[in-house]
RNA sequence: GGGGAUUUAGCUCAGUUGGCUAGAGCGUACGAUUCACAUUCGUAAGGUCACAGGUUCAAGCCCUGUAAUCCCCACCA
């Protein structure tokens, strides 16, 4: 094969990975049931086990993939290439979510666009259409899964509604309905009037908004003017039209002005009804006018109220949110209407005694904005206190690391404060709740509610009694709180390499929704924590650091990038600069510089792979011959070492900004430009080798094209072992770095006189110095002086401003002359440093008190700027 | 009300248990160019590490307080 000679990522992508797949690379070496003879002869068995797995958050199966997935895929990929490399039998499993309540919105759209509603069709018709409906959009976001580079193995691909999912879902359900952990409840949810669904309370937004609070007189049934006080209470309400509702209204204990109320009876206004004053804590003095209207089935704190206060719940919105259980009057309304009504029914009567407007904040559907409505439903809930406490014992005992760290504390902080968790959702789309309600009145000692899995099944009978299916699904959190469960094929029976997963990726802002529930569902059904480790990754912001929305038309798509610039670029440019946790700003910039990386790299190996072609393709171990080549050595074992140190905290950017430097400013650089004089064909390859292999987690695409391309490696570089260490004289490789040194002076000296001389390049003289002999061609290769020569007798010239290098430059007394102000700085430079540590020495308790070492750096340190001094000064005289 | 963060160069961010002159990318300025690479090479400018105290031989880092910005949870009749 031969390399083109630019680097083109749209010309070999996805034959890449078509390469790859073909050859089954992606799957896991070991199976989940070992055996004896699988055994791949190379375990890295770092942390004992042979295995490394790690699951991916399921992207919606009829969406298409945005910014977070792209970073997601990145960071779980770089991960499973990394430990693939290291040895690992590595399994990245992929998933597609059902995406409820998404999926379900996007189709009833579509119904409505047709002229239907949902209402048309039963439960299993419309569950099969939403079927083929995302069937249809399945495969976008798999074919963009791979651009990317996702190593993962497709024959694993987990859906949310497999069977197996179900089959373990009902198997939890079942295992909780017996340990007495699920209860149907009669209880407030939060209810979108438009879905006709409820939620769960994470799943509602709550905005800030302008309202009004008006102050309602509701008159005392017995008059009690003869004690001279008051006839009437006013209550306050942002919600008139819930008044039907009323069953008491609650003032504070501790409020003066109504203590003498308490126990009394008020009439409710429009009605015919009379209702108790109450005593209640909820009741604040400081709120409005201190009284407050009891409404238990439609306001989440009146209901617990009610409760404290045995009171009736008296529903009086329908849920599709008209007035039901209220006079004829107002019977139908929608609660818009019915509250002008009834707002102008009460001034008619003069009980309408306030008006304020305030700010609070409202509930809404997170979906599709609508006011949420609390509505007394019959749910399923999950009683939630004993899996909480069991997941705050294992999270108290450092089971899970996270990353960032504080989220283990945060975690816990929300599972103190857990409320029972509401499962029911009235969508299709989803995974049926398998409960069964009695219809044989009669089997009086048969039970309400049974539990079966034939949810295919609208009504059963068991022992010559009926049974119908509740219509309502789960809670999506509730299926994915099983998903490294499902997706490593647990069983109870079978002892699985794969469970707990190694680590568990993703969005930072999922740590409640769904972390929470993997680690409390991994633990009552495996007795185990799902996973060892947590990795969040935050919000992936816009180059101005503002959240990317299609409202504000700032969306980037990571597809538009992929084809721009290659995967590879897409990839180093979205790690890039992002720590765990934290939401960052992103922009196409990181990208670019992604790109150019991946060029770099390909110039680098077409340069070596033109020098093995004219030199030979010389095989066999290597010797280092010179200085460069003995510090490439060390610093590609030092950068190794980084990047293996970085991914085990997880620290991917800091890996690539490893990776980079020494590519580039070490590899390319100094090392390459060496070697175009000493060329060493065998040292040549094992490095490229090394860094290619090093570079391939975050770069797989480029890194694989190259090891095809070059003449002498075999096989597909996602299959090699991670690079062992290079051996080397480390004497000769810090010599290197001292020429380092005189080459970067050098450098900066003459730029520094070309200010005024045009970057003329004036010859370089040495006294003495055998570092500068033994190395004449190199140095002026990397100058670009025109010559070296010794010093004959007196120093002449301009010195070069290094303390143990005896080099002048050639250059005219005059131009020297035109140059004193900048020695004159440079000499106040140093002496500035030279004073700051000389302070530091006379400080007795430093030296007393700091390691030796660091006593003796900044001793050698002085005497070193004593010694830089003293030459420049010398210089100076001369001039 | 409860919890969690952030504040370092023009911009976006690193800076691990305190330890040499606080780093990178991008941007800017100046210079280079017969070829591995202009998706390049070289050089440079640019910082009161939010502010005020404290601990320490030594603080960007630890402690206390202040300010600003942001996120999550609960509540707002």
């Amino acid at each position: 094969m031969k390399f083109s000679s630019s680097y083109e990522p749209g010309d070999f992508e996805s034959d890449i990975y078509a390469a790859w797949e073909a050859a089954g690379v992606f799957k896991p070496t070991i199976s989940i049931f070992p055996t004896d003879d699988n055994s791949d002869g190379h375990d890295d068995r770092e942390d004992g086990s042979p295995c490394y797995s790690i699951v991916m958050p399921p992207p919606n199966a009829n969406g298409n993939l945005h910014i977070g997935h792209g970073l997601t895929i990145a960071l779980e990929d770089s991960l499973t290439r990394y430990y693939r490399l290291r040895g690992k039998s590595t399994w990245y499993i992929p998933g597609a979510d059902h995406a409820g309540f998404e999926t379900w919105v996007v189709y009833e759209r579509n119904l409505e666009a047709k002229g239907h509603t949902r209402f048309e069709f039963d439960r299993n018709e419309l569950y099969a259409r939403v079927w083929d409906f995302v069937a249809e959009q399945r495969g976008n976001m798999e074919l963009q899964l791979r651009a990317l580079g996702a190593s993962c193995s497709w024959d694993d691909l987990t859906f949310t509604l497999d069977e197996n999912v179900i089959d373990r879902v009902y198997t939890t359900f079942e295992k909780m309905w017996n340990d007495g952990m699920i209860y149907r409840g009669e209880k407030l949810v939060n209810y979108c009037p438009k879905h006709q669904t409820a939620f769960a309370d994470i799943e509602v937004e709550h905005q800030d908004e302008k309202g009004t609070l008006w102050e309602i007189e509701y008159r005392l049934a017995e008059a009690l003017r003869e004690e001279g006080i008051l006839d009437a209470i006013v209550v306050s309400t942002t919600r008139p039209e819930t008044l039907f509702g009323d069953v008491a209204v609650a003032v504070n204990a501790t409020d003066e002005r109504y203590k003498h109320l308490i126990g009394k009876t008020v009439h409710l206004p429009l009605t015919d009804r009379d209702i108790p004053i109450i005593a209640d804590e909820h009741a604040d003095p400081e709120y409005g006018t201190g009284a407050v209207k009891i409404t238990p089935a439609h306001d989440f704190d009146d209901f617990e109220v009610g409760e404290r206060h045995n009171l009736p719940r008296i529903q009086v919105i329908s849920e599709d949110g008209h007035m039901i259980n209220v006079p004829e009057k107002y019977l139908g309304l929608t609660t818009m209407e019915c509250r002008k009504q009834v707002l102008k029914d009460l001034k008619e009567q003069g009980l309408l005694k306030g008006e304020k407007s305030i700010n609070h904040s409202v509930a809404h559907c997170y979906k599709c904005g609508t006011v949420i409505e609390p509505m007394l439903k019959e749910q399923w809930f999950v009683d939630v206190e004993k899996l909480a406490k069991t997941a705050i014992e294992h999270l108290e005992n450092n089971e899970i690391k996270f990353h960032p760290e504080n989220k283990q504390k945060v975690l816990i902080n929300y599972l103190k404060n857990l409320k029972d968790w509401n499962i029911s959702r009235q969508i299709p789309w989803g995974i049926a709740i398998p409960m069964f309600k009695k219809v044989t009145e009669e089997a009086t000692d048969e039970p309400d509610w049974i539990f079966d899995r034939r949810t295919n099944l609208k009504e059963i009978e068991k022992a010559g009694v009926k049974y119908v299916r509740d219509e309502d699904t789960f809670d999506t959190w509730f299926s994915s709180g099983h998903w490294p469960i499902v997706c490593t094929n647990w069983t109870e029976e079978n002892y699985n390499p794969y469970y707990p997963l190694n680590v568990m990726e993703t969005g930072a802002d999922l740590l409640f929704a769904w972390v929470a529930r993997m680690i409390m569902m991994g633990l009552y059904v495996t007795g185990e924590v799902p996973f060892r480790e947590v990795y969040l990754h935050g919000m992936v912001l816009d180059a101005h650091g503002k959240k990317m929305s299609k409202s504000k038309g700032n969306v980037i798509n990571p597809m538009d990038l992929v084809t721009k610039y290659g995967s590879d670029a897409f990839r180093l440019g979205i790690i890039r600069g992002r720590s765990a946790g934290m939401n960052q700003a992103f922009s196409e910039n990181s990208v670019i510089s992604g790109r150019n990386l991946c060029n770099k790299l390909w110039n680098i190996s077409r340069l070596i792979q033109s020098i093995v072609d004219e030199d030979g393709d010389i095989s066999g171990s290597y010797t280092t011959n010179n200085m460069g080549e003995d510090w490439i050595c060390r610093e590609i074992n030092d950068c190794l070492k980084q990047v293996e140190q970085s991914m085990k905290n997880y620290r991917f950017s800091e890996a690539i900004e490893t990776l980079y430097q020494t590519i580039w400013d070490k590899y390319a650089d100094w090392f390459l430009e060496s070697q175009k004089i000493f060329r060493n064909v065998p040292l040549l390859k094992v490095t490229l080798e090394t860094i290619l292999i090093a570079l391939h987690p975050f770069a797989p695409f480029v890194t694989e094209a190259i090891w095809q391309n070059l003449s002498w490696t075999e096989g597909f570089i996602i299959t090699q072992k991670w690079p062992r260490e290079l051996k080397y004289d480390p004497i000769s490789a810090e010599n290197f770095e001292s020429l380092i040194g005189i080459v970067s002076e050098v450098r900066g000296t003459l730029q520094a006189l070309s200010g005024t001389n045009n970057a003329k390049k004036y010859a370089l003289m040495y006294d003495n110095d055998s570092l500068v002999e033994d190395n004449l061609l190199l140095i002026r290769t990397l100058t670009k002086v025109p010559s070296i020569n010794p010093l004959n007798g007196a120093p002449r010239g301009l010195r070069v401003a290094l303390a143990n290098h005896e080099l002048y430059l050639d250059v005219p007394e005059k131009v020297v002359a035109e140059y004193r102000d900048s020695l004159t700085e440079k000499i106040l430079a140093v002496g500035r440093e030279l004073d700051s540590l000389n302070a530091r020495m006379m400080n007795p308790n430093y030296v007393d008190k700091a390691p030796a070492h660091l006593v003796k750096e900044t001793r050698d340190a002085i005497k070193e700027k004593e010694g830089l001094i003293a030459r420049l000064k010398s210089q100076l005289e001369l001039i």
